[in-house]
DNA sequence: CCATCTTACTTGTGAAATGCAAGTTAAAAT
DNA sequence: ATTTTAACTTGCATTTCACAAGTAAGATGG
């Protein structure tokens, strides 16, 4: 069963609340997009992703997913000013939220990536699966590359 | 087919980009939270939400929300003070994210509102027709209360 | 019909979060 | 031994936020 932090105090009990005040920022669910579908797993990673987050800011979103519990950290074994972050279960379990966010955004704005999006709306549950079986993949060879 | 605005000045065409970009604050779901499962339709009942917003901070999110065409304004015809505020076809189509992140929050941290949770849990496509029905029919009786 | 109340805001101000540039430290590469 | 690289931190100006107070137009009660 996953385990349940005895949430600090929030502004109140409802589940979407919680949602907000964890995720509801203009960077963490980029991060985490970088690390789910494109595989990103290293600070130098994330800051020379497209939308180009400032350095501090990414240091503290980066803790603070970890203090969630959404990522974790290793070191790499073969460099070793190298940290390795990881998406925990909690961080997977995210991809139903993307999905629907990406459908919603590309439905109604704008929006380039028509291949991620096609992708998704061909079949959603495809996606969602292929997206957790790559991840349980990457947890084995955690050091590679 | 649904109006798509030619995207203003975006840090990127990623579809989850925009998302993040339009509702990526601490208060604009909530609004839409309130909306859509609460049925709240005027600033008072906003402001005296739960999670308590500044009236300032409201103000400048419905404001956001109109000109992202998620919600629209018209007058209360029997009260010249009040404004109705509703969501418009693409922001109920937010109800997916929502149960997605209901769901996701309901897994991994402790909150409250298991009967809502229990509810989407038992049949989330049940659960979004009935969203989208209960606002059909909302819209009809636009002025009602 | 006049004072009071209500609704939907705006304004002011201090505190916190953000963005940008530059600096630091330990480890790796040359 | 010197230069690079990775992962940050620090300093500072700007923007956003939260809280309190104020305002204007419409409704309400006596």
């Amino acid at each position: 069963m996953p385990k349940k932090k005895p949430s600090p105090k929030r502004r109140s009990g409802c589940p979407l609340n919680a949602s907000v005040e964890i995720l509801g920022d203009r960077w963490s669910l980029l991060i985490i997009r970088d690390m789910m579908l494109r595989g990103f797993r290293s600070y130098k990673e994330f800051l020379e992703s497209y939308e180009r987050i400032a350095t501090n800011i990414l240091a503290d979103r980066l803790r603070k997913l970890v203090a969630h519990g959404i990522i974790t950290t290793e070191q790499d074994l073969s460099d070793g000013r190298k940290l390795i972050y990881s998406l925990t279960r909690k961080g997977i379990d995210l991809a139903p939220v993307f999905t629907e966010m990406v459908l919603w955004a590309a439905g109604h704005e704008d929006t380039g990536n028509q291949a991620l999006v096609r992708l998704i709306q061909k079949d959603k549950e495809k996606f969602l699966a292929e997206v957790r079986q790559r991840w349980a993949e990457k947890r084995v060879r955690s050091t590679a590359n």
